[in-house]
DNA sequence: AGGATTCTGAGATTAATTTTAAATAAAGAG
DNA sequence: CTCTTTATTTAAAATTAATCTCAGAATCCT
């Protein structure tokens, strides 16, 4: 768990070049969030699981500290079309998003992180002259798993 | 204007399938978004079009008729992130939602009609063994037109 | 006509997110 | 170490998109 500090204080510094401070709300936030990036969790689910640890935080902070950290480009706010956003970190190596596959039938999310758009990119450049700095892109199917089950 | 009440009729026969019919007020709905198609407009948006037409429509009416539409596969339903779902017709020829360019300088949504995730779909049934039905691509980047002008 | 079914508008309701206002904590200057 | 400024917090209120409720209207079937 030693990285996790250390993505911590990068956190903290670039929150430091933006004039601002990293609260104990916000440790804790932030530390919540690392510990479960995987998770996709929503802002409501997210509160829950600080409010273990930092008993002395309001579901409107967390709202707040997600909307910093998004607008700093450290994590991302993904809409699964299930009423809410959700929030994932930017691995700080990626210039950018990752993909996600969403089973239908489990609702899993699962993770893709190839680039796999650099030629479509390229393409989109060449036919429109739009240049594009990042992408959202969620496929939506079946999973290994649930296709397993299926026979 | 002649493809479009054909473009009706045949929403007509999709709806009597499921055993639904065209009223008068999902007929205005659907004829205001067939012709604002390339304007992705919001439940709102699209109620305060129809209102101009057809003045004897409740909000309620426009969502539920977007509901049944988006179940029947005849509209797609999209996140931009801004807060609210936006509504766009699924070419009836296409299996696949189409991609769009959003221009983060101007707000301008282009639509990309080819279908470039062929390969990317073929790696991710290889790689993970999901069974892609359907995919959400999103670039965000700077359009043609915002690009000339910055120079 | 009469009865079942589907639809509708208006307003009430829900749930996610944002804003407000007053209190608190931290940072900087002298 | 005070005074001052600025950033942050909480809890409650407000906002907003979307959905639900329900009594009345339209449509369909016989
Ligand atoms: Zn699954
Ligand atoms: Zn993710
Ligand atoms: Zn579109
Ligand atoms: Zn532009």
């Amino acid at each position: 768990m030693e990285f996790l500090e250390t993505r911590i204080t990068d956190i903290e510094s670039q929150l430091h070049q933006a004039g601002l401070k990293l609260t104990p709300q916000r440790r804790a936030t932030v530390s919540t969030l690392l510990h479960n990036c995987e998770k996709h969790l929503s802002a409501e689910e997210l509160f829950t699981l600080v409010r273990k640890k930092e008993t002395d935080i309001g579901l409107a902070t967390v709202y707040r500290t997600l909307e910093i950290l998004f607008e700093l480009g450290i994590v991302n706010k993904i809409n699964f079309e299930d009423g809410m956003s959700r929030y994932d970190l930017r691995l700080s190596d990626q210039g950018h998003f990752h993909h996600h596959l969403l089973c239908k039938v489990c609702g899993k999310v699962q993770e893709v992180h190839e680039d796999l758009l650099l030629d479509v990119e390229e393409e989109v450049k060449n036919k429109f002259g739009f240049e594009v700095t990042d992408h959202r892109l969620i496929f939506h199917g079946i999973c290994a798993d649930c296709l397993a089950k299926k026979k």
